[in-house]
DNA sequence: GCCGTTTTCGGCCCGACTGTTTTCAGTCG
């Protein structure tokens, strides 16, 4: 998928060029349509060239794709390598300014002939850009901490960071529990995306309280400087450097708001594209004829998907791949949700490298509603991490036997678990005497991230007591890219063996596409949250949504099973593989 | 540059906010 991301970026970088140069702004938009479809691929770009599938994507037409296939065949670009010889490429970069945008670039580079990031930052600095005109002392201000945010903020969180703000926020506004009708968080955090830009929070209330709102918005312990506030939008930068903005609408207006602000852009445009051919048209504010601006609806999102002729959308599917003709014909899969979620199959307590006792995840999971949780503490080989050595998991069951006595009666039931290390020969770091003890096995791998590590993963899968390859291809939120995989043997494998992968809420691995190809293999997949105190329990939401946007759903979802069925599940693969010996 | 169950030519989303304007331009989402 990495030249999926080095094409999406060409196309962007193209897009910033030609609009630099004054070309047909519609000419520039498809550019950057491009760029967006080819980052939110599910495949690799090389692959649909192959089978011919890219002649069949909405909004990449002919001449985007003979770009693409001279990319494939060259390494390069023409007309991106030309347009590099009329446009200074590393100015531009100060595009992803907040408060920067083309014109300024433009004027700059015409009037003070600045050609470079440096030399603009200097002009700023120096008060030289003061002379431009239309620049006043405010608008000066603002490029200046522009920049400063920038330089803070030039990744994106990721979700669990956006998740952990967004809520800490929607807390903020409790107090005003009276004012405003509907609270929630929009935007790609509502999309669970692996990655968040800034956060969204829309509200909907009536406007003579819309003031007080957004007031108490701005007040908002973590406020470090408030960017803009108005009657309906507010938006401020938090300490940590991340952008949170407020709208605020009418109640019945909420629907179509909340559609509107949750996005993605993409799929946005292609409902209001729908929209006009059925002679309405869609903003944040309904749902209206197009001819007489006449208002049919807009107070929930099922009224606006309903008036579109299609069946709400899931928003972790909303990213215009396929999901709004499914609607249309009304055979969106039925995806996953929390409520199926019967237990978490991979945690750990203060036997290992946890926070908090093996009786207090206990409690907190019975209380959770689960039916079951497995504990994982690390393996011997782990000493960092405290792991465990085979004595010491035996002293575990007893407490395990224990807390059973008092859990089981009231239908709540720990199994007794690992996380076994893949050792560097793809053998695992306990017997396996020990190993057939345990109730549910995660085998997982700590070392040696920078190899190719197929051969490991295979060969733990052979052993019959392995049930979950924890973090499998050992990716990290877009951090760490994790290593080399043949993602095919892996899926083969786990197909053969009875064996599940693990979609790790806490890494985001595995990714959506790869979900979507365990569920196409038949493949179980489950959802934990390799919790290392009891707070992260809670990111299981997230786990879901990560889940929903491969499309997962609830049978290929090891932990939608009951108890009695986690048991087959585990039963099955040491018949089927001691049978095989 | 892309697209087509009104079109192969002619349209493509638009409203909010800010600042420097005196009626609008730039930026953003």
């Amino acid at each position: 998928m990495e030249k999926n991301k080095e094409l999406a970026r060409i196309f962007e970088r193209m897009a910033d060029m030609l609009e630099f140069l004054g070309d047909n702004p519609y000419r520039i938009g498809t550019y950057r349509r491009v760029a967006e479809i080819l980052s939110e691929l599910g495949e690799d770009v090389e692959d649909l060239v192959k089978t011919g599938k890219i002649y069949q994507i909405h909004g990449i037409g002919q001449s985007s794709i003979e770009k693409i296939l001279e990319y494939l065949r060259t390494g390069k670009i023409s007309a991106y390598e030309e347009l590099k010889e009329k446009v200074p490429e590393d100015l531009l970069e100060l595009l992803d300014v907040p408060g920067i945008g083309v014109k300024t670039l433009k004027l700059a580079y015409e009037r003070l002939n600045i050609r470079t990031k440096e030399e603009f930052i200097k002009a700023v600095k120096s008060g030289k850009l003061a002379f431009l005109p239309g620049m006043g002392e405010k608008k000066l201000q603002n490029i200046i901490r522009g920049l400063e945010l920038w330089e803070k903020s030039k990744e994106r969180m990721n979700l669990l960071e956006a998740y952990e703000l967004g809520k800490s926020l929607i807390k903020h506004f409790e107090t005003l529990r009276a004012l405003y009708e509907n609270i929630e968080l929009a935007g790609s955090l509502r999309r669970r995306k692996e990655t968040v830009g800034d956060i969204d929070i829309l509200v909907s209330a009536e406007r003579k309280n819309w003031q007080k709102i957004h007031q108490h918005f701005l007040s908002y312990g973590g406020v470090k400087e408030v960017l803009l506030s108005g009657e309906t939008k507010s938006s401020v930068v938090l300490q940590e450097g991340r952008q949170v903005d407020l709208r605020t609408v009418e109640p019945h207006q909420w629907g179509a708001a909340l559609q509107y602000f949750t996005g993605s852009k993409e799929h946005n445009v292609r409902l209001r594209d729908i929209a006009k051919s059925m002679g309405l048209k869609i903003n944040e504010y309904g749902v209206f004829k197009a001819d007489t601006e006449e208002r049919i609806g807009g107070a929930t999102e099922e009224e606006v998907y309903q008036l579109l002729g299609m069946d709400w959308i899931p928003p972790e599917l909303r990213e215009n791949t396929g999901e709004i003709e499914l609607a249309m014909e009304r055979a969106l899969p039925r995806l996953v949700e929390l409520k199926d979620i019967k237990g978490d199959f991979h945690m750990h307590s203060n036997w290992s490298d946890g926070l908090n006792s093996l009786e207090q995840m206990a409690q907190a999971c019975y209380e959770r509603g689960y039916q079951y949780m497995v504990i994982g503490d690390h393996s011997q080989s782990a000493r960092v991490a405290n792991g465990l050595d085979p004595e010491r998991y035996r002293e575990q069951f007893k407490l395990i036997e224990k807390l059973n006595e008092y859990y089981n009666p009231k239908g709540f039931y720990i199994l007794k678990g690992c996380e076994v290390d893949i050792l560097p020969d793809g053998s695992l770091d306990l017997p396996d005497e020990l190993l057939q003890e345990f109730d549910f096995v995660v085998a997982s791998i700590h070392s040696r991230f920078n190899q190719d590590n197929t051969y490991r993963i295979l060969k733990a899968m052979e052993n019959p007591y392995v049930n979950l390859i924890g973090h499998p291809t050992g990716k990290a939120y877009g951090t760490r890219q994790g290593y080399p995989l043949d993602m095919d043997k892996i899926i083969q494998m786990a197909k053969e063996t009875g064996t599940a992968l693990e979609l790790n809420t806490y890494r985001a691995d595995l990714s959506p596409e790869n979900i979507r190809r365990c569920m196409e293999a038949g493949v179980m997949i489950a959802i934990v949250t390799d919790a290392h105190a009891l707070k992260h329990l809670s990111y299981m939401e997230l786990g879901v949504g990560l889940a929903r946007r491969g499309w997962a759903i609830s049978h290929i979802v090891l932990n939608t099973r009951d108890v009695k069925g986690v048991k087959d599940f585990v039963r099955r693969k040491r018949e089927l593989m001691l049978k095989a010996i």
